[in-house]
DNA sequence: CACGCTTATGATTCTCAGTATCAAATGTTA
DNA sequence: TAACATTTGATACTGAGAATCATAAGCGTG
C-alpha cells in the first residue's frame, strides 16, 4: 500500500503529477543558471527564464519563492547538513571531530561548497554567486537557518549551543571563502589542498581549544 | 582654508546645500521609521514616505540607495566600529580585552546595539528590524563589512585575522541577539543585566583561549 | 472507461521598488 | 548680477512578485 516500488527509493508517492513537477522544478533551473551565467542574473528578467522554461512567470513563482531561489536553491539541501553531521556521529566522536572530519572530506572531494573546486562551470557558478550582491544576501538566510539548525543539535544550554554553532559555521564560511578566492586567483585546487586542509584542520584546532564542551 | 569653523568641527564645507542635505536626510529617516513602526515595514510603501517628507520619490532614492536603508542606516555608522575599537586601543590592550571592555560597557550604557535595551521605541524598532525578512537579510551584509574591517585591524595572516573576525562577531551578534529575545519575552533590562554581563565575559573568555594571539 | 474531485497551470491585471530623462529651481562663485 | 554647478520634481518606464479566475490535467471511484 505504501511502497509503490516504482522508480526511486526516495520519497512518498510517486505519481505522474510528481514526476512531472520534478521536471519542470529542473527545467526552470536549469534554465535559469544557463541564461545567469551567459548574461548575468540581473541582465535576465523572471520572464525570460519562464519563456526559456516554457512555462508562464505565476507558475515559476509557484516553484521559487524568489528569482534568488533561481540560483541559491542548491544550497537548501546543505541547510541542515551541519546538523545532520552532529546528530548522525558515530558513537564516540566529539561534534567538532565529525564536522572536521566531514569538511576535509568535502576537501579531497573537491565539494563545491568547501570552495575547492576549480572546474569551470563551478567557477563561473561561484562568480555568479558572489559576484551578486542580492545573492550573497539572500545566502546568509540561509547560513542563519543552518546556524539555527546545527544549535539545535548541539547539547549545552540555548545559548552555548548558538554561540559555539555561530563560531564554528562562520569560520567553516570563511575557510570556503578563503579557498574561492585562491581559486578564483587562478590557483589549482589540486594545488591549494594541502594549505586548505592544513588551514582547515588549525581553524578546527582553534575551535576545540575554545569550544571543549564539543571537542 | 579648510576650517570654516563656523557650526560643528566634524566634516567639511559647511554651505546652506550641506545643511539642508542634511534636514532632508533626516526628516526622510523620520518620516519612514515613524511610518514603519507605525504599520510595519511592508504595509508602508516609499511613495507614503515620500508623500511624509514632502519630497518627490526619486529625491528619496537619492539619498537611500534602497528601502531597507531608510530603517538600516543607522547601523552604517557602527559598520566600523569593531575594527575602530581594535586600532585605537590603548597600548599594552589586546583586542580581544577592547572589544569585551567595549561591549560590556554597551551593556551598561543599554546601548541598543547591545539588545539590552528595554525602552519602548527600542523594543519596537528591533521588533520592526527582526520581524522584517529583508530588513534582517540586508542587515548582514552590513556584518560582512563589519568582518572585513575588524578583519583589516587584526594583524596575523589575512585568513588567521579574517577567521577571528568571524568568530567574534558571531559572538557579539549571538549576545546581542539573546539579550533582545529576553527584552522581547517581556523581562526588564535591569533584571537581565547581570546574567548579560556574565554570559559575555564567558564567551569572551571562550574566544580568548580560542584565540590566543588577540588575547 | 467515464465520472466527479483535486491540484497545477496560464492569461491577465495590479502593486510597488527602483531607474532614466529632462526641465525647472536653487545654491555657489566670480 | 551673471555664469555655473548641483539638486530637485514630474513623468514615464522596467521588472519582481501577488491576486484572480478560468481552464486543463492528473487521480480515485463507480
Amino acid at each position: 500500500m505504501r511502497m509503490t516500488g516504482e522508480t526511486n527509493a526516495a520519497a512518498g508517492p510517486v505519481g505522474l503529477r510528481q514526476l512531472k513537477k520534478q521536471r519542470t522544478y529542473e527545467a526552470i533551473s536549469d534554465a535559469a543558471i544557463a541564461l545567469f551565467l551567459e548574461r548575468g542574473f540581473e541582465k535576465v528578467s523572471v520572464a525570460e527564464v519562464a519563456a526559456a522554461a516554457e512555462i508562464s512567470k505565476p507558475t515559476l513563482f509557484r516553484y521559487f519563492p524568489a528569482k534568488e531561489d533561481l540560483v541559491l536553491h542548491r544550497f537548501a539541501d546543505h541547510e541542515d547538513e551541519a546538523a545532520r553531521v552532529v546528530a548522525d556521529r558515530p558513537g564516540g566522536h566529539s561534534p567538532l571531530a565529525a564536522l572536521r572530519a566531514r569538511f576535509l572530506e568535502g576537501l579531497t572531494r573537491h565539494d563545491p561548497v568547501t570552495g575547492l573546486n576549480d572546474a569551470p562551470e563551478v567557477l563561473a557558478f561561484h562568480q555568479l554567486l558572489y559576484g551578486t550582491p542580492s545573492l550573497v544576501a539572500r545566502l546568509y538566510a540561509y547560513q542563519d537557518r543552518s546556524e539555527r539548525a546545527l544549535a539545535d543539535a548541539l547539547d549545552g544550554g540555548p545559548l552555548e549551543a548558538r554561540l559555539a554553532a555561530a563560531q564554528i559555521l562562520a569560520v567553516q564560511r570563511v575557510l570556503a571563502l578563503e579557498n574561492w578566492r585562491r581559486v578564483d586567483a587562478g590557483e589549482r585546487a589540486r594545488d591549494i589542498h594541502p594549505d586548505a586542509a592544513r588551514e582547515a584542520n588549525r581553524a578546527f584546532d582553534q575551535l576545540g581549544s575554545g569550544l571543549p564542551r564539543y571537542a
